[in-house]
DNA sequence: GCCCAAACCTTACGAATTGTAACAAGCTCA
DNA sequence: TGAGCTTGTTACAATTCGTAAGGTTTGGGC
């Protein structure tokens, strides 16, 4: 996949170039317009998946240009406005507008809310929710485990549980107190017990050595870490 | 279709109620949580369309919970919170958070937002009366699923609510309850088999494989998910 | 080194949950 | 009325997952 188009319209050129390299620097490509007549020309062509517009244009109303581009297009429509009153925002959203960001903002704060958007619309087309690891491929939409050889095992909604959460954090120390936590399971005496079970059965359909275990490493009195190298996509 | 239900989870009483009167006030379907446990046992048995969440919660990390909801039931998030920083606006949307409202707010702004969400949702999703996922067609029209090859198999009034149930919220998960809501039964004993069978009988047309289903999942003691990239014409 | 208690792993079992084939009741249409 | 379809019900098979129980490992004290 390539990366994701992202379209800035302000009439401002400091603020255009200031978002333009904050993206730029997250990985997006960019186009940048001055006017809306511009803009539109270049949507001819092109289909940005998230536009930056301003409302304050000096050749169009912002608001219908939104409203067009939100309806025809389908495009993720981020506003950027200095109007900071709650009636313009609510009428910018209303229009069709994803998110409102008022000036001055940090562009930190914007590549996040462009990020939010993309995922957005990712989750919705694409299936991405597969993680890479030393050999390994873990899909949680089918709940396979798929190894090296291309050879597929089943796991359990329990095991996908412990599995995701190992590799939402890999090399970090998991305490037993969070698994339980995140597990859903009040803590509790004899229940903590399920919880080696679990992690039992992951490892033995990771094929771990027993004695040499290479990716689900117990941390004696504390809890656990993944070892492993994990690459979602 | 019903109306879309909104979570709110907030452990000031007084933000709970603003939230929940104006958001009734433009329709929508509520439920008021104060803790974060109430919340995911709710969850076991609702889907919400849209959760608002504060993050400074007095039993859970906000944070953790905003990134498993996004993640597994790929709910829309807005986080509502008194923390303005930067920073923590940009790592709530970093963890899978579609918005990120600062407290004090307006309560129209909110909604105009929790709007803004549904419609991106919706549109994805909305009702025409054909859809397309994954090689299948289902026509709502003639009651016919049409397969790659073009060759048709008919399905019955009981069937389509169920495909349609599925269709209108892929990759979330449906409690059992919330079926046994929509397909008009009340919750009985002997009663919940029926919806079992209406699903088995769905695998069927779908050709799906009893050991390994792509598209209907069983998630045990919870529900299910169906995965399938919804189009819908 | 040796011992011991605590922590952890694994196996087996069973309760709860879910899948599905087979039957029966109800409906539609000729 | 009867053939054919739909759908709920029942019964039994299969799966999931926590629990109990017994074995193994760890680390500290002697």
């Amino acid at each position: 996949m390539t990366q994701p188009l992202v379209s800035i319209l302000d009439d401002e050129p400091a603020i255009r170039t200031m978002l333009a390299d904050a993206l730029q620097e997250a990985g997006f490509r960019t186009m940048c317009f001055g006017r809306a007549t511009e803009f539109e020309a270049a949507l001819q062509t092109t289909t940005p998946d998230v536009c930056l517009v301003d409302l304050s244009l000096p050749d169009r109303d912002g608001l219908t240009l939104v409203h067009r581009l939100a309806l025809e297009k389908g495009a993720s429509v981020i506003i950027i406005s200095g109007r900071a009153q709650v009636q313009d925002r609510v009428t910018g959203l209303e229009l069709g507008a994803d998110d409102y960001i008022i000036k001055p903002f940090d562009p930190v704060e914007v590549v996040a809310r462009v990020r939010a958007r993309l995922r957005r619309d990712r989750s919705t087309t694409h299936t991405g929710n597969r993680a890479r690891f030393n050999g390994w491929t873990a899909c949680f939409d089918s709940y396979t485990l798929i190894d090296e050889a291309g050879q597929q095992t089943p796991f359990s909604h329990a095991e996908g549980e412990v599995l995701r959460l190992f590799l939402e954090r890999p090399k970090r120390l998991i305490s037993r107190a969070v698994m339980q936590e995140t597990l859903g399971g009040a803590a509790g005496e004899s229940f903590d017990r399920a919880m080696d079970v679990r992690i039992s059965r992951l490892r033995h359909k990771l094929r771990e050595d027993p004695k040499n275990p290479r990716l689900i490493k117990t941390i004696y009195g504390a809890g656990y870490i993944f070892l492993g190298d994990v690459n979602w996509t």
